[in-house]
DNA sequence: CTTTTCCCGGCAACTAATCGACTGCGGTCA
DNA sequence: TGACCGCAGTCGATTAGTTGCCGGGAAAAG
């Protein structure tokens, strides 16, 4: 089983804005685009001492799981630190990423306190820290604290609006203009400057990339390797270098006017 | 402008269930086949009045668009009788229909008061009627009538679950797949018994079927008349004829086991 | 140090799906 | 009755994307 491949991968740069989500998320109308506002943030800290009283935390390694599509519902997980990847995985094995969420962000959506079942699959791409809030606990505390409530609701919708882009996108793009508006993200979110361009500070491997956007291993390759022949990008070691965000922004499938 | 080519279509059929949405909704787990509880069941008498008389009543012919995607977000449609088509149009001009809503459910999601900017848009395929309900108007009702809150959080859960497994279908299978799982769920809904196999009984033209699997009409004439070579659907004059929904149930990547 | 594992990369054959265009049918309307 | 229009169906050309495979290189594990 794996056991932390490679020190670099897994965990996030320094220069990485610490609340947000990795995936294919924005679409014309979005707006938030690192994701909602953290949901302790409007906490006091009283507040926030009661919500991680009632709280288990618990630490996983890379590589962990956190729930799994299928099992059973029961509240959330409120991320302390580390990264989450929330995918799902079909019954022929294609699988295909929502979102690395990051910390400040809880996961186990998109109900929050006792559901049915889970309907997405969650492990940790780092190590990370959690805390797990039951349903029943969490449905007492958010009548109790106004705030929390607000977040949760908050966070819901911002959920509510990961599916609805990410369903947008799979469905109206090609793989090559979802790949454009992915790169962009992540140097929205990862990117730190470099003397070629702006440089995805954030390790991914193809295959990371692939799910995130839908299509094979293969295809990334190709297309990255298309896109460095037109001077878009600089692939160096796995990483990768944009240097044109204006043609990328084109290629997408542009959403003004 | 459209003025109703056919008056078969757009009638929604005697056979049909009255509350629910066509689409590719359904997953692995998903229960709720034919979509959440209407909206006003739960309410007494009373209180039924009491929401009809805060919103406003507006009749729609097929073809009407109810609200548009970057438009602003007020509130939500509640459906009386018809149908309306929720879809998605990129910047480019391809379509993806979220789902055809009928009676009894609302529109308007994925917030429900006052939102931002709507992300999809809303038409009717068939005459319509609905009442429009503004969000300052539904909040008050909602902290007025405790059966009315709960209905809406049912909703919006299960327009939750209709665009994370819309992203999901889309994400993991093909085409093909798309089109049987379709096929099924239209059965399901739709279904009149034949002497050849279940008929379909909503008329779908192929553009709308294309729409709601994500691929062109083309290859969705070509896909079923491919099923209609195996022997597994029977196409006559317009309407489709399911005869084998063993073979689709294999087809679409199942999810037993 | 060696072995193993993981990941990038390329290649070839293949199928799935798109795009544009054209035909013919049937229904509707003037 | 004839003109129009939306829709099913078809074709050929082209592109997008898959599948399977093999090799090399870098990093971790032993």
């Amino acid at each position: 089983m794996l056991q932390a491949a490679s020190a670099v991968r897994g965990t996030v740069p320094p220069a990485v804005r610490p609340a947000g989500s990795s995936s294919l998320l924005l679409t014309e109308n979005q707006q938030w685009i690192g994701g909602p506002p953290p949901l302790m943030d409007k906490l006091s800290p009283r507040e926030r001492e009661l919500v991680l009283k009632q709280g288990r935390r618990k630490v996983l390694n890379r590589g962990q799981t956190l729930f799994s599509q299928g099992g059973k519902h029961d509240g959330i997980w409120l991320i302390e630190s580390g990264r989450i990847r929330v995918f799902y995985s079909s019954p022929l094995g294609r699988e295909i990423t929502l979102a690395y969420w990051h910390a400040g962000n809880f996961v186990g959506g998109p109900e929050v306190f006792e559901g049915t079942v889970h309907q997405w699959s969650g492990v940790a791409s780092s190590n990370c820290s959690v805390v797990h809030l039951p349903g029943k606990e969490l449905r007492s505390l958010a009548a109790e604290i106004p705030n929390l409530a607000i977040g949760l609701i908050e966070g819901l919708t911002f959920k509510g609006k990961c599916y609805s882009a990410l369903a947008q996108m799979l469905g109206t793009r090609s793989i090559t203009q979802r790949l454009a508006h992915l790169l962009l993200h992540l140097v929205e979110l990862y990117g730190v400057e470099d003397a070629d361009g702006r440089v995805i500070a954030a390790a991914f491997t193809h295959a990371d990339i692939a799910h995130m956007v839908g299509a094979t291993r293969q295809w990334v390759t190709i297309s990255l390797k298309r896109m460095q022949e037109k001077g878009i990008v600089v692939t160096k070691r796995s990483q990768i270098v944009v240097c044109r965000t204006d043609v990328l922004d084109e290629m997408r499938g542009h959403a003004s006017d």
